[in-house]
DNA sequence: CCCCGTCTTTGCGCTAGCGCAAATAAACAC
DNA sequence: GTGTTTATTTGCGCTAGCGCAAAGACGGGG
């Protein structure tokens, strides 16, 4: 994928870049497509560049010793992933980035842009940013993990996730989101089994309604009561 | 408490400031004493001042909507918190600090930080480096919640307190931590009555020696194994 | 030294949620 | 269209961990 230096501007991070700045980091970058499945990087490996994403889907996972995974984030198209590593020199990634469909992404250097944090202060402004709203993203799940029942977690990640990628579709109500159960599981710290069990609950109180790695979701409203814990 | 330029360089983010940079600082700093049990901001109140601790202990903590609480970390001496408001205007405290003990802590204004980062790089790389290690912990903190058994996880805990806070004691063997039951279960997303059965079971079997409000880790290996889920 | 408030322990019963297993359904390849 | 792979559903049994309640244990204040 050819990216310009006006694509490159639809990254929050780089917002406020000068077009020679832009055009610096595309020289300073290389392409990388991965296919469905695939990484673009490893918990662990030294984190030598940072991506933005092009075109696809990318998974954002921890695992731990035993290989379990957890799902922190899903990365869209034109967001920045594998960013920590651009602070520090010999920095390692703290996540796996698996390739969800097909996906291209832009690899910059993390040496480079961090020598060009040095003299842009928007762009250390941009990064940190970033890195707060994570911060409070995480704090805010894992508060969730430690004091929410399942089906509370389960309808906060959905109303999370419609507002992160949800797609309206047009004639029919609902914001559909492509998700398997497995993915959900992962993502609310339960199983498989309980989010069918969940979910199909939901769906003959017709709150949402569900396909093979679809949901879809009907009243938000009756979600965001499920979440606050007034159903039981 | 009377803070000296030089007590400020040991603050890991203004490790590498400048003597000038530090008198300024501290010009446009407030020295604010908080008695035991009170609190240096709430969760949700607009964070006009970042924070270094200078005396006591502060522990951060995130409430729910229905008040219950989860212990996100504890501060000590000139270690920074409130430092996320530090980044946008009009932020708020993703979370509340209350005092351990009778604390001091300079507070310095926000804007006045985010003036000095316009034009200061490494404090900017101070901050991301802080905020990187936050996520990590975190995103650490959430996968053992998703994926561990109570066991492992407080375990865990103990651990990483040992590490960020534990006084090695001399002539006794054993690293002493002063956390409460409640705490722990705070820390680690269970409840006060498991802990304790935890605890008296480890006891037991001579891992840690317990008193009120104090646990002292004489056999870490055997937290370590406990940890990593070889027992049982 | 005693009182009181706070922290801790432990017995007990309960249930939310796990996880196997087997059936079913949807998508995909050829 | 057929066979295969992968996702989903659901019944069933089980247990880790919750949480009440009541009884200690500790420590500070007067």
């Amino acid at each position: 994928m050819k990216v310009s230096p006006a694509d490159l501007r639809k990254v929050v991070v780089f917002e406020k870049a000068t077009d020679d700045d832009l055009q610096l980091i595309l020289q300073n970058s290389i392409d990388r497509s991965i296919e469905e499945g695939g990484f673009f990087f490893f918990q662990g490996d030294v984190a030598e560049h940072l991506y933005v994403l092009t075109s696809g889907q990318v998974k954002l996972t921890q695992s731990n010793p035993t290989g379990q995974l957890v799902n922190l984030r899903t990365i869209y198209p034109w967001q920045m992933f594998g960013a920590l590593g651009a602070v520090r020199a010999e920095a390692v990634y703290p996540a796996n980035a698996e390739a969800l469909e097909d996906s291209s992404a832009l690899a910059i250097k993390s040496n480079f842009l961090r020598s060009m944090l040095e003299t842009r202060p928007y762009l250390s402004f941009g990064l940190m940013n970033l890195m707060t709203s994570y911060i409070q993203e995480m704090q805010e799940r894992y508060r969730e993990l430690a004091t929410e029942r399942v089906e509370q977690r389960v309808a906060n990640a959905l109303i999370r996730l419609a507002g992160q990628s949800g797609v309206r579709a047009e004639k029919e109500a609902g914001i559909e989101l492509s998700f398997s159960r497995q993915d959900v599981a992962e993502m609310t710290g339960t199983t498989l089994y309980t989010i069918s069990r969940l979910l199909s609950e939901w769906e003959r109180q017709g709150i949402i309604a569900t396909g093979r790695e679809k949901i879809r979701i009907l009243k938000p409203h009756g979600l965001v009561r499920i979440a606050e814990g007034l159903e039981k």
